[in-house]
DNA sequence: ACAATAACCGAAAAAAGACTCGGTATCCGT
DNA sequence: ACGGATACCGAGTCTTTTTTCGGTTATTGT
């Protein structure tokens, strides 16, 4: 197991959170199963740029911390389906609402690590 | 300059909107910035574990994004403040759901961080 | 029996992010 | 003139996170 070398600070809402979903492609997997895609290949293949390694590792915390289930079942090709809790659920109105603040910004931000760019 | 040698996906709100303020101590310094902790020593002692060089690193990002305004005045001791942006104010509901969230399901998260230093 | 697909895991390497440390500069009070 | 506080920056080190790679197991279709 890996043991931090620095200690997190938990007494803080903002820490907590971020220890549950901050993980690079967390709200990703997140959006992904409430939008019906809920196993991990097709997960992995929804997510542009993502490893499906990642994407197995994600899930096994959203799965220790209980934002996700799993059920698996014995049919063919191998099947693990994986579904939000309602801890998950409660988290939808977040994802929605980061996501719609992140599209209306994006060209923002676009537009301004373009100017880092052409400076350098 | 760095230049980061895995492409980014800014199709994706979620991540643009982590882009912004995914780093590790941004949504704390916007809190406190909207509390009325404005300068960057101010802001470094109000967040227990921060380190001041970071927080200055962040806050400058958070510029460069238009996040937060910079107004120095020259008085004694040499004075930065810092406030929010309308871009900045309407990161204020998210980062209020965030902090709640996290606040009522820090019990759970500190309950399983236990289980895994116990088992090991 | 064999290729193909899915799920998953361990370990090392790479990348990104945060931290440390030492420095500059300015201003104030004494 | 000097100590103390503030702001800020560069560079190297260290920690954390992500990626890569090479496995295992199970099941199905040929």
């Amino acid at each position: 197991m890996y043991t931090r070398k620095i200690q997190e600070d938990l007494d803080c809402g903002i820490r907590v959170a971020l220890k549950i979903f901050g993980g690079k492609w967390k709200l990703c997997i997140i959006d992904a199963i409430d939008k019906g895609i809920v196993r991990p290949a097709e997960i992995h293949k929804s997510i542009p740029n993502s490893t499906l390694r990642v994407i197995e590792m994600q899930l096994a915390e959203l799965l220790f911390f209980g934002v996700v289930d799993k059920c698996s079942e014995d049919v063919y090709p191998k099947k693990s389906e994986y579904e939000l809790t309602s801890l998950g659920k409660s988290l939808l109105p977040i994802l929605t609402r980061i996501n719609l603040w992140g599209m209306e910004h994006s060209e923002l931000v676009k537009e301004r690590l373009q100017e880092l760019e052409t400076e350098a």
